[in-house]
DNA sequence: TTGTAAGCGTTATCAT
DNA sequence: ATGATAACGCTTACAA
């Protein structure tokens, strides 16, 4: 920005005094003459004075900023989760900058390096579906950079990580549906390196167990991409290839299951009649479409907001707490709409 | 961040160089041994330097940062912008950094300080709902500082505008609704002060004029927080109402198109037969909800690169082009779905 | 109560 | 081909 930007020197320059003297009347430092003070306040305001945050993030090598690193903010779940981010970062003086990785690895890398070379102070970062090696964070980690990883997180030792339980929200879709009488529900899984498709797999699988132990009925179909598309396809066949076939649908995300309820209904299958289906994130749409689209819902917000608290702790604390008391697994909540209810 | 990041420094005193030399080295200046280069490099590498961009920043008065603000990253529209704005802004060597208003214009005047002070070359801006006074932005305007505002534009002289045809897409869904032989259309309308509301309402009302000036019928209904519940509710009482009613709704906003839908559907009204519905944005869900919805689609992605690319020809020209060669006006798309089929 | 000067990391200017 | 130095805007010992 090259706009003639009043800096401290000019105000110095209009009273004859020192720099010195500007900075800590601006500052209200203790042994400036309440005179001085009045004097040099005016004068910042009247030429419109803005301390240049450059300026003084070299020289404390802090630079009050937080990067975000996710994968794309047209996820309506991870909107939500910035939104919690920002509320907690401005309130205490820290700006964001938020990079996309459009799910790519190579992606991620870089705008990484762009926030380090930025000079951010911590990271907030749901890694990309592709990413399978974490060296990347190891490394600075090891560093003490802090970082807290949220929704997806890896499986490495010393990550600060927020997530959701997703495992017992898994469970308890998967039990809603076996108490309103579904007995062969299936599952459509997202992208397998993820923690919370496993546990979400994992949920579902022990549901069915827990529920009755007799139940044998159980499939997993893999839906890596996760849009709405692929799953329209897979159910589409599972439906019509001849055989035993599911009286349910668990999807890892809404979109798979509004893709399932195309799939069905273009089929002609009824909802929730025939099959129940129950999704996963509460999208703005779940409840809009037809039959309304039962699903878990995540803290968004909240997961951003925490997730954010913890970083400002590690940044601004010196001694390090337990990985055990940073750690955060937050809950999800069923809501139930029509698409599973019979 | 107070991670011991190598500086040109520490590559200095390894090589026993200058600083000079180092800094000439790593930029490939003429006039560098190509001994010493390769060797500057090595260490480099080495010793993971990576360039201190506040440092840079703050040398060359140029952040190579553009600030983007907008209301909310949770509307879809708005995350396609986003992207776009990234695309284009990585490509071309900048940071990207993102600011929510939530519609507040206390919080606009806000965030617009934080970038200021963190020395941002130039500006994206939509401005919030509440935004009626423009003198923030005028003031910067004044001083050069480059400022492109997309969708949602001001109605001020020296602004650098991107949008997309407003009117000419109301126009056109609208037409789309008489053709299809609907005649008496009710337009649910948006924020009264922003231009797209005002462009989207001339629009509807030139439409009807210009396909059958005999056409009476005509209902605006004002929503002005433009969500699902205000459209479900003002829908709701206009078809309860004893007198006439209208035959088909345009609403200014695929939400409140989903709103209206709704309703419709809760008085047991059928769409398209009874009431043809058609929306706007093309939102995600569009597609997916019963019936799939009608609506005008707005080239969000480009919106984004667009302004992006006009922003970066004037932060690297000195020379200022006219107004009409910059501001850009893009064109609509009406996607036609089973809503407002008849 | 106020001023001086060093330094954050980098580059541009002017030497050598 | 390389080095020394000032400067970007600000804070903070240390001096006065």
């Amino acid at each position: 920005m090259k706009l003639g930007q009043a800096t401290i020197k000019d105000i110095a320059k209009e009273l004859n005094v020192s720099l010195s003297t500007v900075s800590r009347a601006l500052k209200n430092y203790p042994g400036i003459s309440e005179d001085t003070k009045r004097k040099v306040k005016e004068t910042a305001e009247r030429l419109n004075y803005r301390p240049n945050a450059v300026a003084l993030s070299l020289r404390q090598s802090r630079s009050f900023t937080i990067g975000v690193i996710i994968p794309e903010v047209v996820h309506f779940f991870f909107s939500t989760v910035i939104s919690g981010i920002e509320e907690i970062a401005y309130a205490n003086g820290y700006n964001v900058i938020l990079c996309q990785t459009n799910e790519k690895y190579e992606r991620e890398k870089s705008v990484l390096d762009t926030m380090l070379a930025n000079q951010v102070d911590g990271l907030l970062v749901s890694f990309s579906k592709e990413t399978k090696d974490f060296e990347h964070f190891t490394k600075l980690i090891a560093l003490e950079l802090p970082i807290v990883f949220f929704d997806r997180i890896p499986e490495i030792d010393d990550a600060v990580n927020v997530t959701v339980n997703d495992f017992q929200g898994a469970y308890n879709a998967v039990t809603h549906l076996l108490q309103e009488g579904y007995r062969k529900i299936a599952h459509i899984s997202g992208p397998e390196n993820l923690t919370i498709t496993k546990q979400r797999k994992a949920g579902y699988l022990s549901a069915l167990k827990d529920f009755d132990p007799s139940i044998a009925y159980s499939l997993i179909v893999e839906c890596p991409s996760g849009n709405e598309e692929e799953s329209f396809q897979l159910v589409k066949e599972i439906f019509q290839q001849p055989g035993e076939k599911p009286d349910a649908l668990f999807a890892h995300h809404d979109m798979a299951a509004a893709g399932a309820m195309m799939a069905l209904k273009s089929l002609g299958i009824r909802i929730p009649d025939e099959v129940g289906l129950v999704g996963y994130s509460n999208w703005q749409f779940s409840s809009m479409i037809d039959p309304p689209l039962s699903t878990v819902s995540q803290p968004g917000a909240c997961i951003g907001e925490t997730a954010t608290k913890i970083l400002l702790g590690m940044m601004n604390k010196t001694g390090n707490l337990e990985k055990e008391q940073r750690s955060v697994v937050l809950d999800t909540d069923l809501i139930i709409r029509k698409s599973s209810k019979r």
